[in-house]
DNA sequence: CACCTGATTGCCT
DNA sequence: GGCAATCAGGTGA
């Protein structure tokens, strides 16, 4: 899938290529484990809802809402591939590399941060998109990174070429 | 109210 | 590979 947003008029999208899973009251690494708090609200609405948090004081992650309204369960958005505004990504970035491979590196190349938080990725600044089309691709399953909980649990999703390389356009 | 830690990144050796 | 940056949410007294 794309993701795309447009902030400022400035259009940006990345093919996403990395993401983890993250329920509720039932999975001890999610934010939603302890019941509903100011920070983790949107997780608690209907699925499309984009949750945006800040992680050690710095960055921006940006999740994806996936279940229904009650029940929080969220898809952190780890990485993707350049896909349009390129320009405007380096711009927002500093450098030409590594524009999106990391969630912190998402959230600055396509601009988002907490104002996006609660909004709608049908019809909002960051909208998911079905992709142009559908390469060959394999998806390589994996144990979530940077948590210190639930880590048996292989959420992390990695959207590789069938030959195992990292997805590049071509 | 004090303390601790984190769904990270980038710079240093 | 190690570690600092930087701060709000969450926890416990």
């Amino acid at each position: 899938m794309r993701l795309t947003t447009a902030f400022d008029g400035i259009e940006a999208g990345i093919i996403i290529d990395e993401a983890e899973a993250y329920g509720g009251s039932d999975d001890p690494a999610s934010h939603a484990y302890r019941g509903r708090t100011a920070r983790n609200a949107s997780m608690f609405e209907g699925a499309g809802t984009l949750y945006v948090y800040r992680i050690y004081g710095i960055h921006w992650c940006a999740n994806i809402v996936t279940g229904p309204e009650g029940e929080p369960s969220a898809v952190l958005i780890r990485g993707g591939v350049p896909a349009i505004g390129r320009d405007a990504m380096i711009q927002r970035r500093g450098s030409a590399g590594h524009l999106s491979d990391g969630p912190g590196k998402v959230c600055q190349a396509l601009g988002i941060t907490g104002v996006a938080d609660g909004t709608s990725v049908v019809g909002g600044p960051v909208r998911l998109a079905a992709p142009t089309k559908r390469l060959p691709i394999q998806i390589q399953e994996s144990p979530r990174i940077g948590i210190s909980r639930g880590t048996s649990r292989r959420w992390r999703f990695v959207a590789r070429n069938v030959d195992g390389s990292s997805l590049a356009l071509t």
